[in-house]
DNA sequence: TTGAAAGCGCTAACAA
DNA sequence: TTGTTAGCGCTTTCAA
């Protein structure tokens, strides 16, 4: 039962293409009888409007693009969640593309992306240089683009992320509050975005109470699972550091069997609070203090950015859109005592 | 600077545009220099072929639609980076929709997938009932669909699942090897070919062992988190299990909780095993065993599978592949004796 | 090896 | 309110 066309369905009711075309799209201009009577009969031979002709006729497809380095990682499971949520409210569809954290696949995906095909891209790059080339190529096609999490900082772009540096100066202070003299922080080797914002929340907390930062004490780690693990544990032998400030969640997971093997005990010996949207985090043992993004929301709110800018509506002054984190505390950074009060203002800052 | 379509690099080049046509689709009857010069020229002028014009013409869209009940869940997360990561490596682009394990929204999303628009459907279906006329529309429509883990079982479909039964019951073998003998099973409310298969393979497992089931021990929890998490806990009080045996990941989560609450100690008073793709099961307190499936080989091949069909390649005989578990055993189940052979036997057939 | 032309199924300007 | 028609950008048959 090959699907019929428009053409066929007019001649069943004695009625133009264009007045089908008319009915489907619920034009002002067409007799709601005559809607009815097409809409029946469509429903009964089964016709459904062939989206690939109206793209091709329209030039748009009500599609998006998402590309993102990578789908095991919390954060972007909760921010694709939202945009699929967003758009399917939107009537739009989803195409989702990884990257791998590459720089070469991501520069062939974005070549790859054709215009009509897809509508507006949402994108949260990889790691690694300031190597852009295939990002300002969007623009050449002008295609929309909104960039989110890892973002790339041009003009030219919207872009929505989490207060990162805020939340990782908090972060630090409540580490700070705890009475942690040596606070490490464990970021990656790769040029990025938020990990650049991360570290400057936490350089600026030091400074702020009287701490010189030591470079020492910051790790920039691989970005392979299994070199990362041997330069943590290798690092936390060699700093003794008594708490860890980490700007991702795989990085303190590490941490975690790192200490597990050192027989450095959490949060005795060392603290440990990371930048996080695992869900579980409660039941990790110990339970894990985290910076939980508002992922989902990030997502969303990227996605209706977008799609305001293909239907052409209205749009926030700033292209720079910032969404609050949250701070859990839990096992990881226990102990907390009197000097904290300071701190803990600060998570109620970030909470609200 | 607009994108420009095949007659103006035609005009451009003094080619007709058929010949620019075969030029990029390598067509056997085109010059190799002719084509460098159209490639060379297209570079120039920025020229890609619209797809979407392609797409119409030749009735192939180079896309599959993925449907599956969510995304926060680690099973679906990596089928969907295996279903992500084949279809590019045969060029095929991914679209992605969340049915929310909710009937009438899965219903709606097939019912929207045009032929034209989607090349085939991977989908992994909600819970809930064996209304399933939605699914039996996608036949006529004549979209190839693939199931995958939690499958429409039917005929005319393939299907790639885990060897869901057989790693039931050595889950189930595997506790009744430890001296286990009042093993709770925790499964879905919902009717779900998976849920059935597994406690399938928990009671032959059970009888196997000289043990008769009991229906008291079996827990069919609520989709809702919160009301599931009270039911667990009241479950578990009044059942004295001193054994889970889980079916989805959730509700071993859930199990942690609960016993927490209600002071059962993992696993000494009480073990616990779950069907479950948790990255970090080994860090939970206490680190959690686990059947783990195959996530992103289920995904991969069923990518394969779909696109076998959709490219009329040759296809295996069976409608129905399997792929196998690996049991982890983690310290949830400690407690190894002697009398546990026989458990790790069936274990050592999984893994391989 | 290249080119001319029809047409995929739809939308939208315009005419009736 | 309905109908006629051109054409979106490409592929493909067939002729040159």
């Amino acid at each position: 039962m090959d699907p019929i066309n428009i053409r066929q369905l007019a001649e069943r009711l004695n009625l133009s293409v264009s007045t089908i075309s008319k009915a489907f799209r619920s034009s002002y201009d067409i007799n709601p009888q005559t809607r009815e009577r097409v809409l029946a009969m469509a429903k009964e031979l089964n016709y459904q409007p062939n989206l690939t002709a109206a793209s091709l006729r329209t030039q748009k497809s009500k599609t998006l693009a998402v590309i993102i380095p990578a789908i095991d990682n919390t954060f972007f499971v909760l921010a694709l969640k939202g945009i699929e949520t967003r758009a399917r409210q939107e009537g739009y569809h989803v195409l989702i593309y990884l990257s791998y954290d590459d720089r070469e696949n991501e520069a062939a995906l974005t070549q790859n992306l054709q215009r009509g095909r897809i509508d507006g891209v949402l994108m949260s790059i990889a790691d690694g240089g300031k190597d852009s080339g295939h990002l300002l190529e969007l623009k050449a096609k002008e295609i929309p683009v909104v960039f989110f999490d890892r973002v790339y900082d041009h003009d030219d772009y919207f872009q929505v992320t989490s207060n990162d540096q805020d939340s990782a100066y908090a972060a630090t202070e409540h580490l700070i509050g705890l009475g942690c003299r040596r606070i490490a922080h464990l970021t990656t080797n790769q040029e990025l975005s938020i990990a650049e914002r991360r570290r400057q929340g936490y350089t600026d907390a030091l400074r702020a109470n009287g701490y010189q930062p030591d470079p020492e004490l910051v790790l920039a780690c691989s970005g392979d699972q299994d070199e990362a693990c041997e330069e943590i544990r290798d690092f936390l032998e060699r700093v003794q550091a008594d708490a860890i400030f980490s700007s991702f969640e795989k990085l303190a997971l590490l941490s975690y069997q790192a200490c597990n093997a050192l027989g450095l005990r959490i949060p005795e010996d060392i603290r440990v609070i990371s930048f996080s949207n695992l869900e579980i985090a409660p039941l990790l043992r110990p339970s894990l203090s985290t910076i939980t993004q508002a992922a989902f929301d990030i997502g969303q709110q990227a996605a209706a950015l977008l799609i305001d800018q293909i239907e052409k509506r209205s749009l926030p002054a700033t292209r720079r859109l910032m969404v609050n984190t949250r701070l859990e505390i839990r096992e990881s950074t226990a102990g907390v005592d009197p000097e904290t009060v300071y701190a803990f203002k600060k998570i109620e800052q970030c909470n609200t």
